[in-house]
DNA sequence: AACTGTTTAAAACAGTCGTTTGATTTTCGC
DNA sequence: GCGAAAATCAAACGACTGTTTTAAACAGTT
């Protein structure tokens, strides 16, 4: 009991000898990214962070609070390392290897980078807090795979045809991860392979590029439109 | 009070005259697929079918037994209503329909069709009859996907390369209705463009079969995997 | 009328949730 | 050391959950 005369010397930045407001906030992320906001309990936290649970109200008010402020910490760690050292010459490698990020970055929930995986649960369900997530984690990423995609094609293509482009990368990409297991179900056999992440990289870069590039796209388009046109009748 | 002596007759098949048991099973299957198992209470489901708690455990033993019990009539419903007068024999055609569909259905949740948007709840939280639901609902769906693909294919792909096409079109088929809140939010200028029902299946369509048709694709996918295999040296 | 399966109503059960309380301990300038 | 402020703790609070129980009605059959 009366031992604590051992010197509590914080460790750096572990959960060992932090503040329960450092341990709290330290513990808290990766748990919201892997179970959501509703799915977690300040219990489960309190638990994680070997913290008493009133702590999360006193520290931050309440749940919503610490998972904001959690968010708040996502975002000062952002602006320093982004863009992530991509500084290949060549746009197709840096697509390729941008695209690769997301996917890697979507998939792992402790490496580090379950920010993104933060962001996923938020938009499955959101909290009071989607718009502010939705621009501080998404919207320079967003952004940089648009740019990139202006700099693949060889003719400038409309804003409504690159936020298109944009969101059908992200959305393969956010489906490969999140609805693994359902994919697992669809296809058990060759599950391993389908859902590589290099060969689902290379799928959606191969394909992304052969619809930049193609010539005959525009063509479809006409011809697609023309038939949902005819369809309104008979359906 | 004692005006009982006017027939219940019961209403044919709306939540009006039938009994619990089938007032329950109507009300349900929509707010499952609105809100999710675990976002509904029994209570809810009781108030909206105007009957008393107790019914859901009398007749379905309990919350579980009657969402079950929604996936059951579900499945009885699809039998006999699959595929849904696909008729045409121009494959480009089929095809496209199957996208259109597949978006308004996962769209609309009240057009009596909300069996989707049930399934999509199901995948992103799984209760234990998850598997059964994957099988009833989207493998036949999916299965009629892979065929079509086979058939608009001039050249024999490996099936591995069926599959991903399929999941990107599933995938971003379900991004785009599951997460409009955060495309409104992302481009909120040209969001009704963008997410148009008919411009994403133009989008959706135009790319598949340009990425089917065209020669190229193969060799971009050699150049990506040199790049991947490059990549892992510099991190 | 007695018996059957259904339905309703109201209440209570046990469990979990986020949050709060009040006492206790720790911290730190003095 | 001292005492006030900050931090932490065990315990409880009130609200909600799914589920069950008790009781009383209701319809239909024999």
């Amino acid at each position: 009991m009366s031992s604590s005369t051992s010197k509590p010397r914080a460790a750096s930045r572990s959960t060992e000898g932090a503040s329960a407001q450092q341990r709290l906030l330290d513990a808290a992320g990766p748990i919201f990214a892997e179970r959501g906001f509703e799915g977690v309990t300040v219990r489960d936290l309190a638990a994680e962070a070997r913290v008493n649970v009133a702590a999360v109200g006193y520290h931050f008010g309440d749940k919503l609070g610490l998972y904001r402020a959690v968010i708040d910490l996502v975002q000062e760690q952002r602006e320093e390392c982004f863009p992530q050292s991509n500084t290949a010459q060549d746009p197709v490698v840096r697509f390729t290897q941008l695209v690769r990020a997301l996917l890697s970055q979507m998939k792992s929930s402790t490496d580090s980078s379950w920010e993104i995986q933060l962001l996923l649960r938020e938009i499955q369900r959101p909290t009071p807090i989607f718009e502010h997530m939705v621009r501080v984690i998404l919207r320079p990423r967003f952004d940089y795979l648009i740019a990139t995609l202006r700099e693949l094609s060889e003719v400038e293509l409309t804003s409504e045809d690159y936020d298109q482009l944009a969101f059908g990368i992200v959305g393969q990409c956010s489906f490969f991860v999140l609805n693994a297991k359902m994919v697992n179900f669809l296809i058990p056999s060759n599950h391993a392979q389908t859902v590589d992440l290099d060969r689902v990289t290379t799928h959606m870069v191969a394909t992304t590029l052969t619809t930049l590039e193609s010539g005959t796209v525009l063509d479809f388009k006409m011809k697609i439109k023309s038939i949902l046109s005819e369809s309104i009748d008979s359906g």
